[in-house]
DNA sequence: CTTTCGATGATCT
DNA sequence: GATCATCGAAAGG
């Protein structure tokens, strides 16, 4: 689901864009928040796929998931960057950067541009005011190490569109 | 250009 | 008390 959902446009209240750069996470994951089993914060991964999961990072930023697979499997996929396309004037809003590339271009970035928080927790996101649209034809996607993690560092589980100038960092491929 | 580091709070040990 | 699926400002080359 990593993969195939690079290319896809993820809108909240019409403003999003097209995601270019996800990464895998799974139960069996040291990396992973569901690594363990349920707890309070994780208990959304383990709920019914196609809800968002959001965490707080760090203390201070917001970094959103859509759960995959079937209920109980503890499976998400990180949305780490999309390619702005609806909505520019409210992200500009909401992010107060000189270069558009630096409105989505990480997770914390993403859910902050998209007005993504704590409250999103367990949405569902086939019901208003989110909305996943298929990418209009498929997308060529290289695959790397995920970024940011210091267990399971060696899985290349993060998917970026090839050639994309709006994935959270430039260049590099594995 | 690259590297370092502080912020800030929930979670885990 | 340490770690963390981060970001951005500051410092260094």
């Amino acid at each position: 689901m990593a993969r195939e959902l690079v290319g896809w446009t993820f809108l909240v209240d019409g403003v999003g864009g097209a995601l270019v750069e996800t990464e895998a996470y799974a139960q069996d994951d040291p990396a992973s928040h569901s690594f363990g089993g349920p707890t309070r914060r994780n208990a959304v991964m383990f709920g019914p796929p196609g809800h968002l999961y959001v965490y707080r990072s760090y203390g201070i930023h917001w970094c959103a998931n859509v759960v995959c697979e079937r209920p109980g499997r503890g499976a998400g996929v990180l949305l780490r960057a999309l390619e702005p396309t609806h909505g520019l004037d409210r992200m500009r809003l909401r992010r107060s950067v000189a270069d558009d590339r630096l409105l989505c271009a990480g997770p914390g970035r993403l859910t902050q541009a998209l007005g993504l928080t704590g409250e999103d927790d367990g949405a569902d996101l086939s019901r208003p005011p989110f909305e996943l649209r298929p990418a209009p034809t498929p997308a060529v996607v290289e695959r790397t190490t995920r970024i940011g993690i210091s267990r399971a560092i060696e899985q290349p589980w993060r998917y970026v569109e090839a050639g994309t100038s709006w994935s959270s960092r430039r260049r590099r491929a594995a």
